[in-house]
RNA sequence: GGAGGGUUGGCUGAGUGGUUGAAAGCGGCGGUCUUGAAAACCGUUAUAGGGUCUACACCUUAUCGGGGGUUCGAAUCCCUCACCCUCCGCCA
């Protein structure tokens, strides 16, 4: 959600972002929420006049009374102001229910650094790490190799749950288990505080994050009202919801290990073979709360930081600057980091991240108090960013097809030794 | 799941339907005193929106968990939702 203020001010500026991210129908929402602002505040001037008659009436009868005078003209016609501001309240009301409305329909600004673009295909390939491992044989796909050892189990997934429940076992699980370790080790040497947030949120950190309503469709809904998480991104962005923090814990660093629940209706095809795209995943996230002067700072850093872990993998990937076209509804900017998978001969995106600036904070009203610990300074909104450490499926499909041997064994990349007891899975 | 009790400013905690945006205390800030500090004393200290003004500042509206209602007037009465506490039941 963007500050009122700000859009009545820029219109333009808003119009030229909703074009950039390819949504036409915001367009509409916006000329409906000028219009609604306009009266408001117009409404608010009158209806703010009447109330003050009102109060100070009110007074005066309150004395009167006390006095043992009578007042009851005085009351009568201050019964027909009444109504008359009940009924301004009631237009008042509505008109802000509207506002809020079209509020959530209006994207976040792209930054001046992302390139224009339609589609995916406008995508800027910033830089490309690794080589791509060559085989005197032909590799085969995860979900044959991995498979074929047990190491996870798809039919079993589908008969307990579903498609798209895959399930990991043996050294497949240990696999998984290892990597959360390797990764939650590393983000910690980072400075990540590890966070263990529920998987299940409710209407308000939805909304406040963006999901809702924008995304209403990806969710799996519980009854009771609450929504199993897309990605840990909610609840640790709504860690500080409706709080003023101190400027000088800025800035604050959350990594979750959670699994994430996706509904991906409409899916099919290669995109959805084996573990590319699942409903249920695991996945490290991390989230930064930032003064608004170093959030893009951020933005490199946490984007390092997820590459790092990458290339401790021994993993070749590429990043890409996304275009507005491309990129989300809530975002300024963002970046994919894609690995390349040799068993299927194409990049899959493991981590994207992102910087909102005050888009969240607006919703989540997540403020510092500028000018130091005493401080004097009005309150202002913080940026916040997340990423994907890294996505666990799609890790672990590139990084078992990328050391697959002509043996038939597996080898580990050596920062996963430790955390496994060994360097080849048989 | 059942019964009862709560939610007031940064914190603790008063509050009779009528100058209550809200007592008092603590904390914070400024000052007096002091070589300095403490103590004591004095003053000050919520947030958001709108308006006037070069500015200092002033005016005004809203806010006592959220929302709605009753009333000329609500922190106070009614309804509803959320959360917290106590007891009972159930439970890894």
């Amino acid at each position: 959600m963007l500050d009122i203020r700000f859009i009545r001010e820029n219109p333009e500026v808003i119009r030229r972002a909703i074009r950039a991210k390819q949504l036409p129908e915001a367009l509409e929402s916006l000329g409906e929420l000028l219009l609604a602002d306009e009266e408001r505040r117009l409404l608010r001037q009158d209806l703010e006049e009447r109330q003050a008659v009102r109060n100070r009436c009110s007074k005066e009868i309150g004395q009167r009374k006390r006095r043992g005078e009578g007042a009851e003209e005085l009351i009568r016609t201050m019964g027909e102001l009444s109504a008359e501001v009940k009924r301004l309240e009631e237009r008042s009301r509505s008109l802000e229910d509207a506002i809020r409305e079209h509020l959530l329909e209006i994207p976040n600004i792209p930054h001046e650094s992302v390139p224009f673009g339609e589609s995916g295909r406008d995508n800027v390939v910033v830089k490309e790490w690794g080589q791509r491992p060559s085989f005197v044989f032909d590799p085969e796909p995860h979900w044959e190799l991995a498979v074929r050892r047990g190491w996870f189990d798809l039919e079993a997934g589908v008969k307990i749950a579903g498609a798209g429940f895959p399930i990991f076992k043996g050294d497949g699980a240990r696999l998984v288990r290892a990597l959360q370790n390797y990764f939650l080790d590393t983000v910690g040497e980072w400075g990540y505080t590890e966070v263990r947030p529920p998987v299940v949120v409710n209407e308000a950190s939805a909304t406040a994050t963006g999901q809702l309503p924008d995304k209403e469709g990806q969710m799996y809904r519980l009854t009771e009202g609450l929504y199993l998480i897309p990605t840990s991104e909610v609840p640790l962005t709504n860690l500080h919801r409706d709080e003023i923090i101190d400027e000088a814990d800025l800035p604050i660093l959350y990594a979750a290990f959670t699994a994430n629940f996706r509904r991906e209706a409409g899916s099919y095809g290669r995109d959805v073979r084996g573990l590319n795209r699942v409903h249920q995943f695991d996945k490290v996230e991390i989230v930064q709360f930032t003064h608004p002067d170093s959030s893009y700072e951020a933005l490199e850093e946490m984007t390092a930081l997820s590459e790092d872990l990458l290339k401790g993998l021994g993993l070749s990937f590429r990043r890409l600057l996304m275009c507005t076209g491309d990129m989300g509804f809530t975002q300024a900017k963002k970046y994919d980091l894609e690995v390349w998978s040799p068993g299927q001969d194409r990049w899959l995106e493991v981590s994207s991240i992102s910087n909102m600036e005050a888009f969240q904070a607006t919703r989540l009203m997540t403020r510092f108090r500028p000018g130091g610990a005493q401080g004097k300074g009005r309150p202002e909104l913080v940026h916040t960013l997340n990423g994907t450490a890294l996505a666990f499926p799609r890790t672990l499909a590139a990084l078992l097809e990328t050391y697959q041997q002509v043996d038939g064994r597996v080898a580990l990349p050596e920062v996963l030794h430790p955390y496994m007891g060994k360097a080849y899975l048989e």
